[in-house]
This record gives C-alpha cells, sequence and structure tokens, in this order.
DNA sequence: GTCTATACTTCGATAGAC
DNA sequence: GTCTATCGAAGTATAGAC
C-alpha cells in the first residue's frame, strides 16, 4: 500500500486549479496566515456543526470567537468566502485521516471510521445542503469529490486485488460509494439519537470487511 | 406481498400520537383544509429544494405563491409549524409511492426508486440539516423515520424469506438501512450534476435485486 | 380570509479613524 | 489589525381594519 506523509498528500493535493470567480472588490484583506483569521474559522465550524449553515452570519462567528463581527469581512470579503474556506478546511482534515488509514494495515476499515464520524457527517450535510443553492460550493464541492472518490476507489482496488478477489463481481468504485453513503447515513442517524439498526449494520459491514482484510 | 390502497395506508399512519409542544397563542389561525394553505405549502417546498431551508422565509413563501407574508402567520403561528406541515406532506407523499411499490411485484426496486429521487433526496437532504438544530424537526424526523425503517424492513424481510434467504445472512434491517442510504447518496450526487459513479452503482445493485426479486 | 400598518431584530457590507 | 459608525435590506411576528 502506498503511504504518503500528511503533509505531502495535502501539499499535492491543495495544487489546485484557480477555485470559481472572485469577487474582485477593492477593499483590504487580511492574510491566509493570520491567527485571528483561523479562530473565526473555528468559531464558524462550531456554530455551523451546532446551529446549521443559516447560523453562520458574521455577527454569530464574531460572538463565538469574541472578536467583533466587522473582522469577518476584513478576513473573508463574502460569506461565500468564509464557507469555501471552511470547507477546504474540511477537505485538508479528511485527508488526515485518509493518509492515516492507507498508511494503517486496515485501510477499508480507515475508511469506514472516517465516513462514521458523527460530527463529520452534520457538518458533510450541512455542505450538501448549501451546495444545492450556492452555486460556488456546488462547484468546490464537486471538484472536492471526484478527487475524494478517485481516492477511496483507488484503495479499494489495491486491498481487492491483494485479496484476490475479481474486480468485475466486486467494482471497486460503486463500493467505495456505497461504503461512504452507509457510513454517513448511519453517522447521521447517531446524531440525531437513532442507534437502533447500528449494531446489526456494524455487524454486516463489518463481515464484508473481513473477507476483504483478513 | 400484502397490498394496501393508498388512502388507507395514508389513514392508517397518520393516526398519529400528538407530536411535540404546540404554541399556545391566542391568534386567530387558518383552517387546515384551506386552498390558500395548500399553495403556501407548495410554494414552501419548491422554495426549499431551490433555495435551501433558509430561504423559506414568510417573505419569500409569500411572494412564491403570490399572496401576501403575513397570510403565511395567519396559516402557521411559526415558521417551524411550517416546516412541520412540510414534513407530515413528505412523509404522506412518501407513503402513496411506498404503497404503489408493495403492490406492485417487485417492490425493493420500487423503494430502491422512491429514494433515488433527487428531488426528495434534497429536501430530505434539507431536513435532516434543519433536524440538527431545530429540536421539534428532529424529534418528528425521529418518528418518522423509525415507521419507515419499520415498513422497509418488513418489505425485506417477506421478500428475501420468500425467495428462500437467510435472514441471519441477509439481515432485513441493515439492508433497508443500506439501500435507502446508498439511493439517497446517488441522488444527491445527481443533483448536483455528478454521474460518474452512476452506472456502475446501478449495475451493482440490479445484481442483488435479481438475487433477491427473481 | 385577506389586507395595511407597524414594532422590533438581525443580517451583509462598507467607510474611515486609530 | 482592529475599532466605531452606519446603510439598506430582509427577517419574524402581531394588532386591527375591511
Amino acid at each position: 500500500m502506498v503511504c504518503y506523509a500528511d503533509a505531502q498528500l495535502i501539499t499535492w493535493f491543495n495544487k489546485r486549479q484557480p477555485r470559481g470567480i472572485q469577487s474582485v472588490s477593492e477593499r483590504r484583506l487580511g492574510t491566509e496566515s493570520s491567527k485571528t483569521r483561523q479562530a473565526l474559522l473555528e468559531a464558524a465550524e462550531q456554530v455551523m456543526r451546532e446551529e446549521g449553515y443559516a447560523a453562520v452570519t458574521s455577527r454569530r462567528v464574531a460572538e463565538r470567537a469574541g472578536l467583533k463581527p466587522q473582522l469577518v469581512h476584513y478576513y473573508f470579503r463574502t460569506m461565500d468566502d468564509l464557507f469555501l474556506a471552511l470547507l477546504q478546511g474540511l477537505a485538508d482534515n479528511y485527508l488526515i485521516h485518509f493518509a492515516r488509514a492507507l498508511a494503517s494495515d486496515k485501510p477499508l476499515r480507515g475508511l469506514w471510521e472516517i465516513s462514521s464520524n458523527p460530527e463529520a457527517a452534520a457538518l458533510t450535510t450541512e455542505f450538501l445542503a448549501l451546495a444545492n443553492h450556492r452555486k460556488n460550493i456546488g462547484a468546490e464541492i464537486i471538484r472536492l469529490n471526484r478527487r475524494m472518490r478517485s481516492m477511496q476507489t483507488e484503495v479499494f482496488k489495491q486491498v481487492l486485488q491483494s485479496a484476490g478477489f475479481d474486480l468485475d463481481e466486486y467494482p471497486p468504485e460503486p463500493l467505495a460509494v456505497a461504503l461512504e453513503s452507509i457510513a454517513r447515513g448511519m453517522a447521521l442517524e447517531k446524531s440525531l439519537g437513532i442507534t437502533r439498526s447500528y449494531a446489526s449494520m456494524r455487524a454486516l459491514v463489518e463481515r464484508y470487511l473481513t473477507a476483504f482484510e483478513p
């Protein structure tokens, strides 16, 4: 199994094409390396997770960070820019965990664990909802989805092949989609307090994973 | 396979316990049978699907329906009440399609089709996001989830049994969860314009469905 | 059943001082 | 880099006339 160091993977991944159309206002803007900017992003993530994307307003984010609302507009020209930065952070975070899963001896279980995280699932759901009506967010989600899916599919392919499975009978891509969809679905139910089918699903998934990763 | 008529099923299903805490304001309220109320609900559903839950405001809903914003408050005491009514409509709609699937000779394929509807998936995602921070919505979603899941599980159980499958090896409940999660995941990607893994996933699912429903 | 009028809150965004 | 001050727009909700 190929193994990247965290930093390397993220660096490689972030060599991305310029994203969407940027606003061309003349207004002054804070640097990306600012600590305050980071604090605002963390506050925004908390607000989004706890109260939903509609609650991510300059005033509420600033309040959570103990700062003035105008600072949000100083570091992010528009709220859309803030959401894009947030999405970027989420993707970076995914990559870190993905790299760890890759480096472990049971990468598929790692993928399952990543997508089973209720907090991450809730955040992802917020972004998926956002993506349906904010063009910029939607475009970025599509970009990220493409890359993540490719990487997941590659992991499935290598694991299945080295375990001697026929890739026609066990097609890597839909299996990757299935794993992520199911894990996120379960995580969402969990974050709502629904645990009813958790055990039986865990057993079912475990059976497949054991077959794939003995 | 048991077969209910649409109306009967909905009637049975809607014999539900009273939902959550209702506001106790003295204000006048329109009747549930009003045509205007129905128009507002349809407008709200459109707005929610196209622009997200955050766009479901009294002003925007009224505008879409060609009415005055205050009418929204006349028919729904609070916006939460409107969301709950919307959710109820969504559940009723699900039941209609569920009943049709039950009555057909391939109920599992029917379940797949229902959850594969991109518009419905987008709406469901909006509600799942809403559920994470609006207590009333969350409670109602949990209630609906429990009932729908029971019904889906029962369908799986009957189909698998009559096809001679071992229910320990093919456990109905997690299979129902998997079917819905995957279908919704695919539908969400579709509504974003991602069609990449659609064909291969369709083939994989078809293989299982053919085994279950020859 | 629908309207006008209105009170109050919160929002995004910007200009300009320090 | 952070602040004060401020605009205009949009939001929920209610009272009361017709």
